[in-house]
DNA sequence: CGTATCTATTGACAAATGTCAATCGAACTG
DNA sequence: CAGTTCGATTGACATTTGTCAATAGATACG
């Protein structure tokens, strides 16, 4: 029907060229959309996404003190990432004594991973 | 081997437990995590990204006047989200007299959604 | 030519982001 | 108790972001 062609306007404008009534929405809904941008927000930094790599990967809890001297920044920088990270539901942690332990939650990345493919 | 166990810390501190030569590293490298973190911060807003999911499901060239009344922010707005999405090589366009046509890039996208499965 | 239409760009501004140094709080050591 | 260590928080700062109104550029129409 529609795929695989150009999209042409459909109303007409002044040039007598078709022009504007929308046939093209969005699968997602806004809810979903602001979800998955969240997670892909939390992602969009290379230090970020290095670090749920390195957690992903892994499969089990990491210390932080793993974490910092992996990266060229400060303890408190890290810090920051990790609770960005947190706060988008990506990764969670544990203290253990002086220690704090990630681990990745893997249903958050589950939404954006099955809307990308 | 390390997998599904937490990983502790393996020099000592002083306070007799051990601490701190990183055992874990990432699978990425820093350039691969600079790409994909591109990739994700341009998906990390939910006007761009419900711009991809349109443009990705009709798998066709969608006008810019299709897209502009889908969303509650002014025209100049909504090109601004569509060069971003240019910048990160996710969408491209082209121009047919007066009107813009949008259309995804499918490789960018690929390595992200590689990498997250 | 002059006018209308579509899209991109510019300028402005408040809000958010990434970073560090400094500090704090908790927990362990001796 | 006093001292140390790990990690989080705070405050500061420059940069980036998302937004709009206004304008510019290109193209088409008459």
């Amino acid at each position: 029907m529609s795929s695989e062609l150009t999209l042409t306007p459909k109303q007409k404008s002044p040039n007598g060229q078709p022009c504007c009534e929308p046939v093209v929405y969005p699968d997602v809904d806004r809810a979903e959309a602001e979800r998955m941008a969240k997670i892909a927000k939390a992602l969009g930094d290379p230090i970020r996404l290095t670090l749920v790599d390195v957690l992903r990967k892994h499969a089990g809890k990491v210390c932080v003190c793993e974490l910092v001297p992996l990266f060229d920044v400060s303890q408190s920088t890290l810090s920051h990432h990790l609770k960005k990270l947190r706060d988008a539901g990506i990764v969670d942690s544990e203290r253990q004594g002086l220690w704090a332990y990630y681990y990745v939650n893997p249903e958050e990345l589950e939404e954006l991973s099955a809307w990308l493919s």
